[in-house]
DNA sequence: CTGAAAGCGCTTACAG
DNA sequence: CTGAAAGCGCTTACAG
């Protein structure tokens, strides 16, 4: 690794200031033409590019996003995290990513570390424990401190901040009517996610779809497995004792493992028990049968809250904040593991 | 957003110098206790903390790695990236992420924007432009300029850093020696991979094995997809003309969509054909049969990378660069879609 | 047309 | 024990 071409360097070879090095490079109209060219050209001969990390430090800007999730061996962050991606880079900005696996901790010490101005700004899916604990001193000071934050999907009300989710408690509605239209009447929720507002809001819609229609509620059936419990041995009991003809997985694995559980015990899917799985995963077009699930559009969602994001950054300072809270639409994509809906016309 | 805490705002505040703020916060010997206490605990009732900008500027080291991929929305490279995260963030390191889509001008654009002291070193994966093209001069001129490189998986002998890889030819041969060993004779090799060098060794290593078990080898049912040929279409034709009782997927979606099309066409997995695929995927254990795979150990192809480029960046300068090829151990997981090996004991 | 100065936020060798 | 100076690489208002 030879050393850099700088300013300096180049001044030196020309015996000239670096202001003027500079200037010929912005090609300012105060430097000769002579000047600028030799400058230009020697700069573009030897791959002169200038510092970024001056210019950040100089412009406090470092055209650097963070990005901060749960998880990144889970397929809808992963599309989320494609989505931001592709924006971010459009628009010029760099991605920090941090992957919080579920703690707190890991979550403070990471916003620590990105508040030194390194970032100039955040999107934020909040770990588990960090909603379980009710804890958002870091993200407060955050935005005290270092730029504007907008959270996406796992999100806290009690952060003032622009926020995008998906519409869970409709998502789950949808997913529970179109399972009753299709003719099931003792529907299962399954889940292993350990989150607590957006389970809540998926509950709530599928008990409000059932009041709606009129369907009793029993409660053994709404198996949310806590970490630590099998999985298998849950879904094997609930299947011998209750009586179930519908399942809605509120993660792709339970919604899988549930089939392919219940397949095992002797279950036709769907005419014994209908499946449906909250978010898209492509795999779902290949299983035996195929699963007909939400489509939560995870693509835009991360797209959505990194033009938020950006839009804030960039405008002037001392603009008021309006905070905007943005609801992305899902939609249900039917396959083969539910029954056909009858049109009636 | 208020006035971050600087150096300067104490110093004022203590009517001091700069330096003795700065020393002070270093827990220095030089300052006096009465001061250290004062200015220590107003930093830490004010968050101060020290802008990473301005240190990487004067330490000419940001503590920042780079990582290029050709896609993030592929499972395999998604597993890489989740060790490199994790080993990066162990050894305080920050990571940014672009996806180079393919496409070569992206990986220039990519690399020459992160060529100006914003990274200490990059992990890359090439894009299948480059491969295709040939072209490596970016690369050259990123280790000349900014840091070392560690490729990782899709890589070039022409250029002169460190390299992970996934032993391709082996994996091949192993995959098609189980296939033989489990009585298949006409063996299909389907992928749509746009690449070459991976390619070319995994063929190689399927040919080997056939050589080997002096099976003949018929070109017609090695099958390389090219980007707008129809996928169904190409496999029904081949399933329909050509004798086949196995078929080897290079990628996830080539294994799983071959064996949905074979079943389509009333063939039984594993009787009449057995399907292996390349790279583990989770959802294998749900297919109906259950895929056989090789599972590339790609999150620790991740860590492994990520470990030799950080000791390369942080190794003193000036040592003699001994670069090295690190090959990543594949092993074979069986399941349904293959039949059962016959041990002979 | 060119350059010296001040500054972004920090550290460290050196002087006092 | 404290501070002035130089410097990391850059830009820009100001002087000449």
């Amino acid at each position: 690794m030879k050393k850099r071409t700088t300013l300096k360097q180049i001044a030196k070879v020309f015996n000239v200031s670096i202001a003027t090095v500079s200037k010929a490079l912005k090609d300012s109209h105060e430097i000769s033409v002579a000047t600028k060219n030799k400058i230009q050209e020697y700069a573009k001969n030897n791959n002169y590019r200038p510092n970024s990390i001056a210019l950040s430090l100089l412009n406090r800007k470092t055209k650097t996003i963070g990005v901060i999730m749960p998880s990144i061996l889970n397929p809808f962050f992963v599309k989320i995290f494609s989505g931001i991606e592709h924006i971010a880079n459009d628009k010029g900005y760099n991605v920090i990513t941090i992957v919080s696996h579920g703690k707190l901790e890991k979550e403070i010490t990471s916003i620590h570390m990105l508040e030194n101005g390194l970032i100039d700004g955040l999107l934020i899916s909040l770990s588990e424990e960090t909603e379980a604990k009710q804890h958002f001193g870091h993200l407060e000071e955050f935005i005290d401190n270092a730029g504007p934050i907008v959270m996406f999907d796992r999100i806290s009300d009690s952060v003032n901040t622009d926020k995008v989710i998906v519409d869970d408690f409709n998502c789950a509605y949808k997913a529970t009517e179109h399972l009753i239209k299709t003719g099931c009447k003792h529907i299962s929720v399954v889940s292993t996610l350990d989150n607590v507002g957006i389970i809540k809001l998926r509950i709530d819609g599928y008990l409000k779809a059932l009041e709606n229609y009129n369907i009793p509620i029993n409660e053994k059936i709404i198996n949310l497995i806590k970490p630590g419990y099998d999985f298998e041995t849950e879904i094997k009991t609930m299947l011998d004792y209750q009586k179930v003809d519908a399942i809605i997985g509120l993660e792709e694995f339970s919604a899988v493992e549930s089939m392919v559980i219940a397949q095992d015990r002797g279950y036709t899917i769907p005419d014994d028990i209908s499946i449906i799985s909250f978010t898209n995963s492509d795999f779902f077009k290949y299983t035996k049968p195929s699963i007909t699930c939400i489509n939560q559009h995870s693509v835009f969602m991360g797209k959505t809250a990194t033009e938020i994001l950006i839009s804030k950054i960039e405008q002037p300072p001392n603009t008021e904040s309006v905070f905007e809270t943005k609801t992305i639409k899902t939609t249900l994509v039917e396959r083969k593991s539910t029954k056909p809906l009858v049109h009636t016309y």
